[in-house]
DNA sequence: TTGAGGATTCTC
DNA sequence: AGAATCCTCAAA
């Protein structure tokens, strides 16, 4: 299992050089890893666009909180949700596009005794990150996050390959927990994977 | 200054 | 089905 990480590489800013709805898809199966150890594999991801998308926190233009959605690909856009959660992103595209992929689901790939202490309550280990909030609490992501550059091999997470290929046909519904643009099939997943958010079409 | 609405999760 | 829990931002 750690093997795969030990190998990875960050990913390069072409990989994300492109519209969130093209670069989603092929993040799934792509790791997050975090500088203490713990890394997920990426199942399950959404696509959110700038101002032509009403359900983007961008519709509107640039604000406080969305500010780092406006940076350059790879960026990470971390947000605080419902007065309780942490989500995360990924920005791709160009500066100023404020394209981002919202990571909803992830499976542990190493580090398991940090996840088990982040999220103390999760039962099989297919629970631990199987959520976009959950996925933020089990990597310890909160705002001192948001902004951070993915790509850099330095920063405390990292958006990593070990050259596991995206599904060759991914699962791909509408998103989730939005209330417009709901016809967009913006939600993308590994089919059948165990780690998927629960509830969710899969 | 106000207040309505959240890219959610957990419990009952 | 309802609660938790608070930040953000558009509108007044």
């Amino acid at each position: 299992m750690t093997g795969a990480v030990e190998v990875c590489r960050v990913l390069a800013p072409s990989e994300l050089a492109d519209h969130s709805s093209v670069v989603a898809p092929g993040l799934l199966n792509a790791l997050l890893v975090r500088d203490d150890g713990r890394a997920v594999r990426i199942v399950e991801v959404e696509a959110y666009g700038g101002i032509d998308d009403q359900a983007s926190h961008a519709r509107s233009g640039p604000t406080a909180r969305n500010a780092s959605m406006f940076e350059q690909a790879g960026t990470a856009y971390v947000y605080f949700s419902y007065g309780i959660h942490w989500c995360v992103n990924v920005v791709t595209g160009q500066r100023g596009d404020a394209q981002a992929v919202l990571v909803r689901a992830g499976s542990a790939v190493a580090g398991h005794d940090l996840f088990r202490s982040a999220r103390p309550n999760v039962v099989a280990d297919c629970g631990l990150a199987n959520g976009p909030a959950k996925l933020a609490q089990a990597l310890g992501l909160d705002r001192s996050f948001d902004g951070v550059d993915l790509l850099s091999p330095a920063s405390p997470l990292r958006l990593c390959s070990d050259q596991m290929p995206p599904p060759a046909r991914p699962g791909c519904t509408s998103r989730v927990g939005i209330s417009r643009e709901v016809d967009r099939a913006w939600r993308w997943f590994v089919p059948g994977h165990p780690s998927l958010s629960s509830g969710r079409p899969s």
